[in-house]
DNA sequence: CTGAAAGCGCTTACAG
DNA sequence: CTGAAAGCGCTTACAG
């Protein structure tokens, strides 16, 4: 494999102008650069990024968080996030922490020892305490995820607000019991999320009723055991929204299977627009966000935090608007 | 950010030692060892991963290219890779190659640069010969994909096997019409699973007819167009074998659309096992592909090249065992 | 058991 | 415009 010393050998000139030439600095003369650009040719010659970077300390990588790629959501933010970093020539590190304590710290220590330049988490499941011994080490930035404050810059969605207009649309539709299947309440995002349920039903008066909100593991299997438990209830809701798309294909299989019809008994809407929810039937109304953009912005801001300091970026906290598609599933017969 | 130099003066031994105690060499007193191991509790240091492979000339990353994240069948492989890659020291570089021919050779080319120690592939869009200048400079594994010949080791499934098994399904419940959906033809995979459905065909004596079989771009809407068209054949299928579960939910969206009832008039079978299967109506027979196995075992295989030498490692074709799904889409009504 | 020295392949002041 | 030298932070023969 040729090094730069090889480059410069047959080049008949010295190192130290080879790099010139190879980072494009001005005063190299043209003969000169053409014969190094010649020698590279002809070596097949290309230079060595480890080298390179411990010299200029940096890695030019980049570690993702996720907790689970094949979630639709995590993986189109990660499109995203790849699109932006090859443009500006950084690389991006794979890190599925399965929603695993131990192993989200395993990655986040990856800073530490300078695997990598920056952090993107895209969750947390650690107390946000354990990230601070390691911000001196390089920026950290949220994206989906986020916690009150800006001490960590974050890009997201109005999750309150999101969650009000889906409910609001139900309400329209002359909805007076409408249940809110939630994901893990310890996520900020279902809490948030929850907040404009409730929001939602209190700006028209409305009662919030505990037992029409239900708290589920985000998966599909807890939203059909969930919708179960709401028909047990002596006045169960005409309306279900669900925290997601994953749990909302529950909540329409445990409906299906108590005979019940959607949209004309009860309607349904879930969040994430996932690819699902145009598969299902009835199609699912649900909310989008834009994931590769906020994926795409996420990488932006750690190269810029990367660029000019972490404490000169401002816009800590990026959020984006999100959209409600109205679908079959609330969608009144005529 | 302290060095192996801070560690070194603070426990007033050479930088030598220090290195022994962090690679547990032998030959190293119990209280230098001792003495070390505080100075390095005391600051808090990490050796840099960067310093530790420009020496050892190793990177300890493996690049991995997928077409496209958002497919669960690709994103479940990367789940498996980086179960193992984690294990074993190594890291995932995420390529995204949206199918592109110029971003998958410029993802390749990293291994000139040594930006990683190998790479796995689990498509390849660009002829096979463009990979043949990169290989010398480390080892290249496919997954999934597989090439004619062994220069190239990869771990994958029996295509034509597994694509024969669903038509031998379709065949014992009395169909004779069958139709063929396939994937884009220019891709190995793809050719196999045709290869398959013919043979299942030919090995009872059925007919091959060109009409019945249909390339399409591995696209839900691909699928919806493909059944439109074989519906208006004077002779429509009676069961249709979709070459992958995306393709599938178009058909049946297309059957629906044309009022005709999946299994009673017609039946549907897909591949991959896509989470869709268990969510469309009725829910889809396919078959399954042991994708984190799959990944897993490329990684072994990729590191396994790396330690020994890709010449002299066996066993150069991994295959695995798929197995079939028989869901609604595909049972007899009583 | 321990250390001085060389070197991995680059880049960057510094000097000319 | 060009080059000799130092140095990024490690590991590894080599010598003692």
């Amino acid at each position: 494999m040729p090094t730069i010393m090889d480059v410069a050998k047959l080049a008949g000139v010295s190192r130290t102008t080879v790099s010139r030439v190879l980072n494009d600095k001005p005063r190299v003369d043209e003969q000169t650069r053409k014969k190094v650009l010649a020698a590279i040719e002809q070596l097949n010659y290309e230079p060595s990024h480890f080298a390179r970077h411990l010299r200029k300390q940096e890695t030019r990588l980049i570690a993702v968080l996720v907790p689970d790629i094949s979630n639709p959501f995590f993986s189109r933010l990660l499109e995203g996030m790849e699109e932006v970093a090859l443009e500006r020539g950084y690389k991006i590190l794979l890190c599925i922490t399965g929603d695993r304590k131990e192993r989200e710290m395993q990655y986040i220590r990856m800073l530490e020892s300078r695997q990598v330049d920056g952090i993107i988490l895209t969750a947390l499941r650690n107390p946000i305490d354990s990230l601070v011994p390691y911000m001196q080490f390089g920026p950290i930035v949220f994206v989906n995820e986020y916690v009150d404050g800006d001490c960590i810059p974050s890009v997201a969605i109005d999750n309150t607000a999101s969650a009000a207009m889906v409910v609001r649309h139900l309400i329209a539709l002359g909805h007076r019991r409408i249940a809110f299947i939630n994901g893990p309440e310890h996520i900020i995002i279902c809490r948030d999320r929850k907040a404009g349920y409730r929001k939602a039903l209190e700006s028209i008066g409305l009662p919030v009723d505990d037992q029409l909100m239900r708290e589920c593991d985000y998966t599909t299997e807890g939203g059909f055991r969930c919708t179960q438990q709401l028909f047990e209830l002596a006045d169960p809701p005409t309306a279900i929204f669900a925290a997601n798309d994953t749990i909302a294909v529950g909540v329409i299989k445990a409906l299906r299977r108590q005979g019940l019809q959607v949209p004309r008994q009860v309607m349904v809407a879930g969040f994430d627009n996932n690819p699902f929810s145009t598969v299902i039937e009835p199609n699912l109304t649900t909310v989008e966000q834009p994931t590769h953009l906020m994926g795409a912005e996420a990488v932006k801001l750690l190269i810029k935090c990367l660029d000019i300091g972490r404490d000169k970026v401002k816009f800590r906290r990026i959020l984006f608007e999100t959209k409600l598609y109205i679908r079959e599933s609330s969608t009144a017969s005529e």
